[in-house]
DNA sequence: AACCCGGAAGTCCG
DNA sequence: CCGGACTTCCGGGT
């Protein structure tokens, strides 16, 4: 059966001819003779190699997700009930302007407003901010291990609640409605 | 491995 | 100089 099918194929190679362009849009003749493998990039002078050097990388991708949210520091500063003067946020009272704050809604989320339970969604982000945010100024750069022994603390004074789920803290209720 | 937990000691700042 | 609020380090648990 496959006897007559070598004689065919030959037959169908000889003086193959396509017509091509190059990217200047030149018009270049191809001539495939018997020999499959006869294409020669010689004949096309106008060959050249992709360029690849020049537009490697321009832009350097945040390697973290997200954009970066501009810092700005009239948005952290509460008034101290005892003494009505302006002061930078404890890590609990952070935690709550962060979370009344519209522009960092990528940053954290209320699970349960009414309970006070919140999640945070950017760790790595949410403790960075903490430390540009908070009053007292150290060396090291802050980490979510730091950030979250911090917030641990306020265990023990009161201020928060444990909730043993991840990156899920919270909050006392805010001294707001009690009355009836 | 990435979290969570809290003890212990150190530091900043009002 | 004191003390509150973390910060830093860490060993242990999930």
């Amino acid at each position: 059966m496959d006897d007559n099918y070598e004689d065919e194929s030959l037959t169908d190679y000889e003086e193959f001819q396509a017509t091509l362009k190059t990217p200047e849009n030149q018009l270049i003749d191809i001539t495939f003779s018997n020999n499959k493998n006869d294409f020669d990039l010689n004949d096309c002078t106008d060959y050249r190699e992709p360029l690849s050097n020049t537009t490697a990388d321009d832009h350097v991708q945040p390697s973290d997700d997200s954009e970066e949210i501009e810092l700005d520091l009239t948005e952290w500063q509460i008034i101290d009930p005892r003494s009505g003067k302006n002061r930078r946020p404890r890590q609990n009272e952070f935690l709550e302007l962060l979370l009344s704050n519209t522009r960092y809604t990528s940053y954290i989320c209320w699970v349960d407003k009414d309970q006070g339970l919140c999640r945070i969604l950017l760790p790595n982000q949410v403790a960075a901010l903490w430390g540009k945010v908070k009053r007292r100024q150290t060396n090291g750069k802050m980490t979510y291990q730091t950030f979250a022994r911090g917030l641990r603390y306020h265990y023990t004074i009161g201020s928060m609640m444990k909730t043993k789920k991840k990156h899920t803290f919270c909050l006392k209720k805010s001294p707001k409605n009690g009355s009836s």
